[in-house]
DNA sequence: CGAGTTTGACCAGCGC
DNA sequence: GCGCTGGTCAAACTCG
């Protein structure tokens, strides 16, 4: 090297040599710094470069190496770039008073001088043979974090999928208890031809859709048995196959939930059948404003198939998410594109029905319909269904995510038990909100939750000054999009997003937005991952689910997830 | 001119 | 079988 640097070492053996350029010079140094051993005249480490990296103390740092790193060089440029550094380094230390805070070669004395360097000593030599053995200390043990972070690392991944194939799997094991409850009905009717059965199925299907505020109501008059909250666990226990399952379940949840953003799957049926369900088109159906006439029907019919059966079962657990808001507007913005393509005047209801599509691509199944309440036509009752079958903008994300979970809950969690009555205790709790603010209908062919923004104290600003609704607190823990969204939330430091959280504190649509457009599903999850209190917030999520707790751990729970959550902020 | 809306017609399910 | 009803279609219309 042909000027001045300035060398300067931490007071922690461990830092990095720092070799700054005084202030006024502005020369880029092209050097290879080489700190040798003396005892056997090698290479402890080789740095080169050429670059300023950063400015500290009003000093330019060209470059930075790790001292305790071996390296190596050619042996003749490395003496005279030692012998080159040394002498520099003194120069330094008399012409501008550089403070070197570790003695590099000596472990006697604060200066530092060539023949020391080059002849060394006994002394000198233990020195390094310690600092020796430290330096393979620390790099082991350097190594030994780095393994134990990616193993972590690894866990968490795993963690995470198997949370979402455990979801996946909690469903999929409640549908087929339903379906094998129906199936044996139905058999029982085949064989017997009793119309008490009939009777009976009838009744079963009707408490699936049980409102669930008379649900809470009994809940609170009865409690709730402990037999059936064990079988409930039991049913919901992870059988032994989950984990074959797993990478299944998870593809089909980011397709259906993470990538495409949902809406409950809900083809339209229209098979005819002998008619057990009635169609109560009073209170009910100005409430959901939505109640399809083309009512799926149970087939009774002794030579149905199987498969017809699965079908109509499906068909029955498909739901409807219908979102009722005080709004001035003709229909409120959702972050989707509509078509409209038709218009009614139904009965009771003075009110015009507006049928819409969405158009935000071609063949996308996703219809709604808007409709004025005929008792406050203040009240616009929006209704969804269908499964998007294209990205999502976040701000469609955001509804969506929000009817899925809605919709996801009424499936899963309103599942008739093995006693035959309706879960809808689960429901509640996992829901976790406000008094009256998600309701099950009991009348509707196809389950419909509601999400009733009129009784909320946002219900006159449920929407946004750009126009996006603002969802009222919902907590939905098992729901991967709405945890998404208290992720990018907490990583706002703000955790009251639209769809999930508290009204009084909404958080606007595009203040998470540019988090979540950028992002990708990965994107997002990556974040939530970071998020240290993430696994406690899974586990008690999972158990909201799966364990089927007492209603009055519920609010434990709740608090619980949301805490995990608030606190990671 | 293309996209979206309006509106009457049509279809299917259901009850009487 | 007929009428009622909800849901959909598609031609006509509107708008930018």
């Amino acid at each position: 090297m042909d000027k001045p640097l300035g060398l300067s070492f931490g007071t922690d053996p461990t830092s990095s040599l720092i070799i700054s350029q005084p202030p006024g010079i502005n020369t880029a140094w092209k050097h290879d710094i080489i700190i040798m051993d003396p005892s056997n005249d090698r290479p402890l480490n080789h740095c080169s470069g050429d670059e300023y990296r950063s400015i500290s103390n009003g000093k330019r740092v060209i470059t930075e190496m790790d001292f305790f790193a071996v390296g190596s060089c050619p042996k003749q440029k490395a003496c005279i770039i030692k012998k080159e550094c040394i002498d520099e380094r003194v120069e330094q230390q008399n012409e501008d008073d550089v403070n070197i805070g570790l003695n590099l070669l000596t472990g006697n004395s604060g200066s530092c001088n060539k023949s020391m360097v080059e002849d060394g000593t006994s002394q000198t030599k233990e020195v390094y043979d310690q600092r020796k053995k430290e330096l393979e200390l620390l790099q082991a043990e350097i190594d030994h974090m780095n393994e134990e972070n990616q193993l972590l690392k690894g866990i968490l991944n795993q963690v995470n999928r198997n949370y979402y194939a455990l979801q996946m799997h909690v469903v999929a094991l409640k549908q087929r208890q339903q379906i094998h409850k129906a199936t044996t009905v139905k058999n029982e009717e085949v064989i017997n031809g009793n119309l008490e059965e009939k009777q009976r199925k009838g009744s079963i299907f009707a408490r699936q859709f049980l409102d669930l505020g008379k649900a809470e109501r009994a809940e609170m008059g009865e409690g709730r048995s402990q037999s059936t909250s064990e079988e409930r666990n039991r049913d919901c226990a992870v059988s032994p196959n989950i984990v074959e399952s797993m990478e299944h379940n998870k593809s089909q949840m980011i397709s259906n939930s993470s990538i495409s953003g949902v809406f409950p799957v809900l083809d339209p049926l229209r098979r005819s059948g002998d008619g057990e369900i009635s169609d109560h088109k009073t209170s009910e159906e100005a409430f959901h404003g939505w109640v399809p006439n083309k009512v799926p029907k149970i087939n009774t019919s002794r030579d149905v198939d199987d498969e017809q059966k699965e079908e109509t079962m499906s068909m029955i657990r498909k739901a409807r998410v219908a979102v009722r808001a005080r709004s001035e507007a003709s229909m409120i913005s959702d972050g989707c594109q509509w078509r409209k393509y038709g218009q009614k005047v139904a009965k009771g209801n003075p009110c015009p029905r507006a049928y819409y599509r969405c158009t935000m691509a071609a063949g996308c199944t996703v219809r709604k319909q808007v409709q004025r309440c005929s008792e406050d036509q203040a009240v616009l009752i929006t209704t969804y269904e269908g499964h998007h079958n294209h990205p999502l903008s976040p701000a469609a994300m955001a509804m969506a995510s929000t009817t899925s979970a809605a919709a996801s809950m009424l499936l899963s969690g309103s599942m008739p038990s093995p006693d035959g009555l309706m879960n809808t205790n689960l429901l509640a709790k996992t829901l976790a909100c406000p008094p009256g603010f998600a309701t099950i209908s009991a009348s509707a062919p196809f389950p419909t939750v509601t999400l009733d923004l009129t009784h909320s104290p946002i219900s006159s600003s449920s929407q946004s000054p750009q126009g996006h609704l603002l969802l009222p607190s919902l907590n939905f823990p098992h729901n991967f999009a709405s945890a998404l969204n208290v992720s990018a939330g907490a990583l706002h430091n703000q955790y009251k997003v639209s769809g999930l959280l508290s009204p009084h504190q909404g958080m606007e649509l595009p203040q998470i937005l540019p988090l979540m457009a950028d992002t990708s599903v990965s994107a997002a999850t990556a974040a939530l991952t970071a998020d240290p209190n993430f696994t406690a917030a899974l586990v008690a999520a999972i158990s909201s689910i799966i364990g089927n707790v007492q209603a009055s751990s519920n609010a434990n729970n709740s608090s619980t997830i949301r805490n995990s959550i608030d606190n990671s902020t």
